[in-house]
DNA sequence: GTGGTCAAGTGGTATGACCAGTAGCCGAGA
DNA sequence: TCTCGGCTACTGGTCATACCACTTGACCAC
């Protein structure tokens, strides 16, 4: 096993992670109050400064709301949080949620054709060649991580070709969510990342300049791991219940 | 003009403000290093925790990286930001920024459908009453901004139907870029929201719980008004340039 | 060159104090 | 009895300061 970087979580870190689940996880009901900072504080054993940290990060992802002088009370996450809390939700609980896992999987299937038909739009010569490159990565390795690691890289590449802030920024809340996971979700991909012809035929399309082409030749770069995953984690989800 | 709640803007907003806007228009480039909290603290002459909660901010939103002993440096927004910068990005500047405009229609298109779909193979009779009340609220109105808060609770019903969290969340974060415009943008979604026929044929064909049908049905709510927005947009841009 | 040491600078945390806004109690007045 | 006003206790907001922990780079011994 390689050596890996160590990475300190501080105390606001910690006090974070422990409202955050308790509001996630469903200790906390929407609209109840939490205790003061100070009384935190000190049942955390932290500093004043340490909790107001943490609550004023759940307050920007929009998780509780803090009142000068009232009580800071949580929300309703389902209702108010934005796109940047998925990883948070995927790990939720020490593994993999299936049901997030499952939307997902669904959303990609439907955002990444949309991403390839505008990027079929917009590019030029220099896409393709962009494209192209990405794609011999892929094919340069056999290793199923590092086949993720480029197919990663080469979305990247078509986000960049659709020209449009909000796919990217999207794309990188997915992309934030999807890598922690990525090595345990290696062999499960492996399917999908291993058919190098099928984003052969994709950067081929988006070089043609047809969006419709393009999306489906998306589509069929996506479809089959989707369905075999999506088969799956049904099978899971309702062994869990 | 009715009287507006007030919003204390806190020490620590403004410093998070100010910093954002100058990563973001670039008055900081990726890689930069920024001046020690200290430094900021004096500059701005506010107390360093005001500045340490803003940078805190910043490193959760991916714009900034703060190293413990090393400075901190602004990080490429583009590359690692979330959906949730949205917000930001669509009014930066003072006014609304017509390519993010743009690409929020485009991903608007691109993922309504695919919801509408997944709402058709989920929804049941209790999704469509929910979709027929919200459309019923919609015809119930002439007001173009009432419109478009019914428009608005309509997509999250279908959103509901869905049962998708990351569709939720990402609905969450347009839906938060779209809202501080909404007022502004009420006379140009005119076209779209006055279509109560074309609700009702969505909310039928949801019913009918047939996927591709539910697609088509919400690409023709859609379509109409994003096209007509878009060469709107185009010519601003290019006028802008 | 390699590794050790050290000082300076940076972020991390804690403490304590005070300011500012809210909510509820409670008495004075209608 | 009701209502208004202010008082009070509690909450979050901000600050100054001190000290800890880490990184960096220079310098030095090996």
């Amino acid at each position: 096993m390689p050596l890996q970087p160590v990475s300190p979580r501080s105390v606001p870190d910690e006090v974070f992670d422990q409202v955050l689940a308790e509001v996630v996880d469903g200790g906390l009901e929407a609209g109840e109050a939490l205790p003061s900072e100070r009384r935190l504080a000190e049942v955390l054993g932290v500093s004043r400064p340490a909790v107001r940290e943490a609550l004023q990060r759940m307050a920007q992802t929009r998780l509780v709301e803090v009142r000068h002088g009232g009580s800071t009370t949580v929300r309703d996450f389902r209702r108010h949080a934005g796109l940047d809390l998925l990883p948070r939700l995927l790990l939720r609980g020490g593994g993999l949620d299936a049901a997030v896992a499952r939307s997902i999987l669904e959303a990609r299937l439907v955002v990444g054709p949309g991403v390839a038909a505008l990027a079929a739009e917009r590019g030029g010569p220099a896409l393709v060649a962009a494209l192209t490159a990405a794609v011999e990565a892929l094919a340069g390795t056999e290793d199923d991580v590092e086949r993720q690691v480029h197919a990663l890289a080469y979305w990247d590449v078509v986000v960049d070709g659709a020209d449009s802030l909000t796919f990217r920024l999207m794309f990188n809340s997915l992309r934030a969510a999807y890598e922690p996971a990525l090595e345990a979700l290696a062999p499960l991909m492996a399917e999908e990342v291993g058919q190098v012809g099928a984003y052969r035929v994709l950067t081929a399309a988006i070089g043609e300049g047809d969006p419709d082409t393009a999306r489906a030749a998306a589509e069929r770069v996506l479809r089959p791991a989707t369905t075999s995953l999506l088969t799956a984690l049904k099978a899971l989800e309702n062994s869990e219940e």
